[in-house]
DNA sequence: CTGACTGCAAACGTTTTGCACGGTA
DNA sequence: TACCGTGCAAAACGTTTGCAGTCAG
């Protein structure tokens, strides 16, 4: 297992298995929601508490370990912080991708057009992904 | 009264006092949540009823009449379908402003950078209103 | 050893549903 | 008149809380 618990330590949170595993399977989805994350957790936990998950994810994104990354029409799903990136949601299957843009136009666009401080930008592009196209042009 | 009736002819829903106040009000303010929507039509009609309310949103929701923004660490709010546009969201007093922006090269950014083929592109610029900032320096 | 974490059950807030009545088209 | 929309109450969800026992540091 990878080095989770000074990660925890890091944010000065107990290694504990429960969130050791929680967090594999964050960064091995890269982007999760609690039902998901919850039945994952089932498989190696079998008396885990759907209260503990909520728990959990609460304090990590409290102190900024996670994300909690808002998508069209679905429950929130979880990452883990990383540098500014965007989202690429596929309306189709639900999937969720991480994309590297530039934001600095966008930026400087907003800070002229408005008379907003603007210290983050959510930038989460909705469309059909590849696998999704392909289904649908064999129909 | 604006012309709310044909609004809602158009989209196949009854043009119901209760519709067209919430409209109205929708309009009026630009974005508004459930809770502050009820409270206002309760002015009007004292024994509105909460689930008509969320049983008229989700109508104009689903037929496109209505959108639904997702808001940092608040619950939804809801605006009347209009050309695509950017928000402005102010993490202190928590005011949604709409904002036009060009998003021409985002769009051909992410096309270029995956395989998705979008269709949409959501863009919320989190920051402090010029309100906010005022009284932070008086502070 | 102590405070933090866990699991369970209950509580809570939000949203949806079923139904009888009333209003729109 | 027929159907859709309303209000009310209850149900269904999703999430949080309180507590007693356990574990990590």
């Amino acid at each position: 297992m990878k080095d989770y618990k000074s990660m925890l330590k890091e944010y000065n949170l107990k290694a504990t298995p429960q969130r050791m595993y929680m967090i594999s399977e964050i960064e091995k989805s890269g982007h999760i929601d609690i039902d998901n994350l919850y039945e994952s957790l089932q498989t190696f936990f079998p008396y885990i508490s759907l209260a503990t998950v909520y728990k959990n994810i609460n304090s990590m994104v409290d102190n900024g370990f996670l994300t909690e990354v808002k998508v069209p029409h679905k429950k929130s799903r979880y990452e883990i912080t990383k540098e500014s990136h965007a989202h690429l949601f596929c309306k189709e299957c639900g999937k969720l991708e991480d994309i590297f843009i530039n934001t600095e136009a966008l930026y400087n666009e907003a800070m002229q057009n408005s008379n907003y401080q603007i210290t983050d930008i959510l930038v989460t592009f909705e469309g059909i992904c590849k696998e999704c196209q392909k289904l649908k042009s064999e129909g």
